[in-house]
DNA sequence: GCACCAGTGTTGTATATACAAGTTGGTATA
DNA sequence: TATACCAACTTGTATATACAACACTGGTGC
C-alpha cells in the first residue's frame, strides 16, 4: 500500500480516507484494533507525526477509540446524531416577518426549591430569578416561556425590559453561552397552560426543555412551551464528512 | 507572558485557553487579526508547531478562521441556532444498553401517491419501497416507524432483513448522507397508532419527520412516531470546550 | 498611470526526533 | 503458586526543520 505524496489532497486525509476506507468496508469490523501509528507508518510510507495527525483527527470525528498505551480501537458505530437547529423564538418569528409581542405574567425573585437549586447549582433557599412570559406571533400564542435565571450570572435580570430584549437575547449578552443541553417531548398543558396558550382541550404540547452554561457555571434553566398546532421545530443539515 | 510547561494540562490547551481568554475578555474583538504563528511562538515561549495546532483546533471549533498567506482573524460570533443532535432510535437505545428489537409489520412495494411522490422526487403512480416498523425497547413500544424509500437511490430495499440491520443504517450505507432535513412536532396518535405503541388515551407523540438526500437526490422520507412519556429528544452542544 | 514581478510574511503540510505516560505480558523472585 | 517487577510497545506531547502555497506590498519598467 501507498498514498501519492504530491496530490491534491494532503497526505493525513489520505492517510484517513484509506482507514474509513477499511472501516466501512468491513474489512475493520466494530472493536477491531487498528495497526499501531508504527505498523502503519511503516505500511503507508509516511512519517508517524502524519499517521498520527490522522488518528487523532477521525477520533475526534468519532471513528475510531485510542487508549494510551494500549492502541486504537474502531469505535462502535456512531450516535449517528444528526443536527437540528434549535432557534430562539423570537429571532425565528422576525426571521419569518411576522409580528411579535410579549406578555409578561410575572418577572420576580424567589427561594429556590430542590429542582431549580439541582440546575442551577445552588442551595435550596437561595434566591432566584423567576419569570413568566408569553410570546404572541400575529397575536396568537406560540410560546409560553418560564424561566429561572442563577442571579450570580445575571445579577441585573429584574431590571430588564423583555418587551424590547428577549430574556434570551439578555442572557447571551450578560453570560455568553459555553453550552447548552436542550430536552425535547410531547406532553399535555395542565390546565392553566392551555388557557395561557389559547388552546383547544386535547391537544398536546411541544415541550422543549433548555439549560446553558457559561464559563462551567449555570446560567438559567428554561420550560419552553409551544402549542402542536402551532409550532414546529426544524432544522435542515447539509455535508457529508463531520463537522466540528 | 509565560506559560507552565511542567503542567496537567497540555501546552497546546493552555495555547487555546489563552487565545480564547482574549477573545471573551474583548481583547480582541469580532474580525481582529491574531498575532501570527511566529509572534505567538515568541511570546507564549512555545514551538510554532504547538502554536499551530492550537489555532487549527480553534479554527475547526469555530473561534478563528484562517487565511493561508494573509492571517488568523476573530470570527464573527456563531449564529443564534442553537444545536440538537438527532439521534438515529436503534442507536440510541444501544448505547443506553438496553434491549432492542424491531418488529416489521410490512416492508412493500407500492404506487406514490402525491405527497411521496412530491418528497421523492418521483411522478405520481411511480412505484416506491414503503416499510412500517416498530422499534421496541425492553419490550415497550419506543418509536413507530414509517418510511417511504426512493428505489432508485436504494434498490435493494425489500431484500434487506431489518431486523439484523435497522432500515436508518442499511440507507445510510446505500446511499450515504449528504442533507438532512427534520420536524419536530407534537401530535395526538390515531387509534392504530396508539394501539402499536402500546399507549394509553389522551396521550401525546413526538413527531419526527425526516427526509434526506444522497448527492443531491431524495432518498428518504421518514415519521418517526414515538409515545410522548417515553421518549426524548435530547442534546448537547459545548461551544467552548474541546469535542467538537 | 498601469501592469507586472519579486520579496516578504503568513499559513499548511511533512518529517525526524525525543521524551512522557500508560498498558500489557512475561520473567524472576519469594 | 502468587507477587513484584521490568521490558517492550503503545499513544500523547513538544520541538526543530524544511518546504509548499498563498496574500500582500512595494518597486520597476513600460
Amino acid at each position: 500500500m501507498s498514498l501519492t505524496p504530491s496530490s491534491e489532497t494532503p497526505l493525513y486525509q489520505q492517510v484517513k480516507d484509506y482507514i474509513v476506507g477499511r472501516i466501512v468496508a468491513g474489512d475493520w469490523p466494530e472493536e477491531t484494533k487498528v495497526p499501531s501509528e508504527n505498523e502503519l507508518t511503516r505500511e503507508l510510507r509516511v512519517s508517524r507525526m502524519t499517521v498520527h495527525r490522522a488518528l487523532r483527527e477521525l477520533t475526534a470525528e468519532g471513528w475510531l477509540e485510542r487508549v494510551q498505551g494500549a492502541g486504537t480501537f474502531v469505535a462502535p458505530p456512531k450516535p449517528q446524531s444528526e443536527i437540528l437547529a434549535v432557534r430562539n423564538i423570537a429571532e425565528e418569528i422576525r426571521a419569518r416577518g411576522h409580528e411579535h409581542s410579549t406578555e409578561i405574567l410575572f418577572v420576580r425573585r424567589e427561594r429556590a426549591r430542590a429542582l431549580e437549586a439541582k440546575h442551577l447549582g445552588l442551595e435550596r433557599g437561595e434566591t432566584l430569578f423567576h419569570s413568566l412570559i408569553v410570546h404572541r406571533e400575529n397575536g396568537r400564542p406560540v410560546q409560553l416561556e418560564d424561566r429561572y435565571v442563577n442571579p450570580k450570572m445575571a445579577p441585573d435580570y429584574l431590571e430588564q425590559d423583555f418587551t424590547v430584549l428577549t430574556p434570551h437575547k439578555y442572557l447571551m449578552q450578560a453570560a455568553p453561552i459555553s453550552e447548552a443541553e436542550h430536552l425535547v417531548m410531547a406532553v399535555m398543558p395542565t390546565p392553566e397552560e392551555r388557557k395561557l396558550l389559547e388552546m383547544k382541550a386535547g391537544e398536546p404540547c411541544l415541550l422543549l426543555r433548555r439549560q446553558t452554561w457559561s464559563r462551567r457555571q449555570p446560567v438559567t434553566w428554561a420550560r419552553l412551551l409551544h402549542p402542536g398546532d402551532r409550532y414546529r421545530l426544524g432544522g435542515r443539515f447539509a455535508g457529508e464528512g463531520p463537522r466540528p
